[in-house]
DNA sequence: CCTAAATGCAACACCCGAGTCTCACTTCTG
DNA sequence: CAGAAGTGAGACTCGGGTGTTGCATTTAGG
């Protein structure tokens, strides 16, 4: 049974261009969620008719999008063990993973508040096992916010933010810049559920 | 010098129209920024013709909304003595103002961040204001972070979630829903800042 | 009540983005 | 190298939103 991978080897070069999109558009769309399908191909370096060979519709585009950025969540989630960690080490461990996910929150709200059709951005899963982290934090007494999905939302929220930063903040201090992003992420977030900071 | 009003006393039908379209615009913007003026004007009751003759274009009525937001935030600044009063006192009250004012951030956030022409939705005067009050809530030592612009965009970021909270919802409590979102506003953005929260 | 102003309605031109197709040309890959 | 697969460029349709205009009707207000 070889039929997972049936005739169509498809070619390196076609397979090279689906990322090349798939990361012209997260530049692009970071920059503005409205943005046309011929400002993702020129960011690209491709004519705007590959864009729709390599995806059927814009929506196909974003849907493979949101299932990238879910699987590195997912990743970050099981890397950071929140399941069975001590918490405040599973939310730092995660935070960091991600601050790297170079990915616009932004982005996202905007796409979910625009197609009504309540797009699942961020997978059940990743809901789920995210929220159960927060609970874990909460029944530790690290923080005092009752609902986990509160609890995520203020955690996108000021991701959001501080993504958002500029490279040299003076909020951000001197050293690693995305170690210093994932200490403000924690801090604050920590502080806005009711926490007490670390340190 | 009768010339501040021409000859031209507009009709009060046609004025109230304004006051509608401006209404039935928040409504609708807030559920989804991109929506089309004829969404608008069927919110107002109005044909579509009818927004146009009262605003010249789809820019003018946003413009128009973006001035009468500004306007509120600086009554809000102003009956709460952002400058003077003790500044823990001072932003309790600003925020029971801005909470009333039934204006959705995300709304403003999306607009500025689709019409990239720099629109300064909040006018240079409240932002300073605003910063200014941070920088009085950390002097007197009330929060611990530094950049009063920081302290800004969190504050705005925690607003857009506190206000996009279900009414009935268990954060809020069962007493009175404003003063509850005035309370969950203030507190998750002083802990979020590094102070220590009240009570 | 009578006029001027405002509106509703319908049609129109215009622009922009999505999606499709063709054809000549380039690039993989066996 | 030869054929297959992929691409670029351009034209095209289609849908939807903006902005404009003309005309009949309604409404405000002296």
């Amino acid at each position: 049974m070889s039929a997972s991978t049936p005739p169509r080897p498809v070619r390196a070069d076609a397979e090279r261009n689906v990322t090349r999109i798939l990361e012209a558009a997260k530049t692009v769309l970071a920059d503005d969620p409205t943005a046309s399908l011929e400002r993702i191909a020129d960011e690209a370096g491709l004519a705007r008719a590959t864009v729709h060979r390599r995806f059927a519709s814009r929506k196909a585009l974003l849907d493979t999008l949101f299932a990238q950025l879910n699987e590195q969540y997912l990743r970050a989630l099981n890397e950071a063990r929140v399941e069975t960690a001590p918490p405040l080490v599973a939310l730092h461990r995660v935070t960091e993973f991600v601050i790297e996910v170079k990915f616009s929150h932004r982005l996202i709200v905007d796409l979910v508040n625009r197609t009504q059709t309540g797009h699942a951005f961020l997978s059940d899963e990743v809901v789920a096992r995210a929220e159960l982290l927060f609970s874990r934090l909460r029944d530790a007494g690290a923080i005092t916010a009752e609902s986990p999905s509160w609890c995520l939302r203020i955690y996108l929220a000021v991701l959001d933010e501080v993504h958002q930063l500029p490279a040299g903040a003076p909020e951000l201090g001197a050293g690693d810049d995305a170690a210093a992003r994932t200490e403000l992420q924690v801090s604050t977030v920590l502080g806005a559920l009711g926490g007490v900071r670390p340190q």
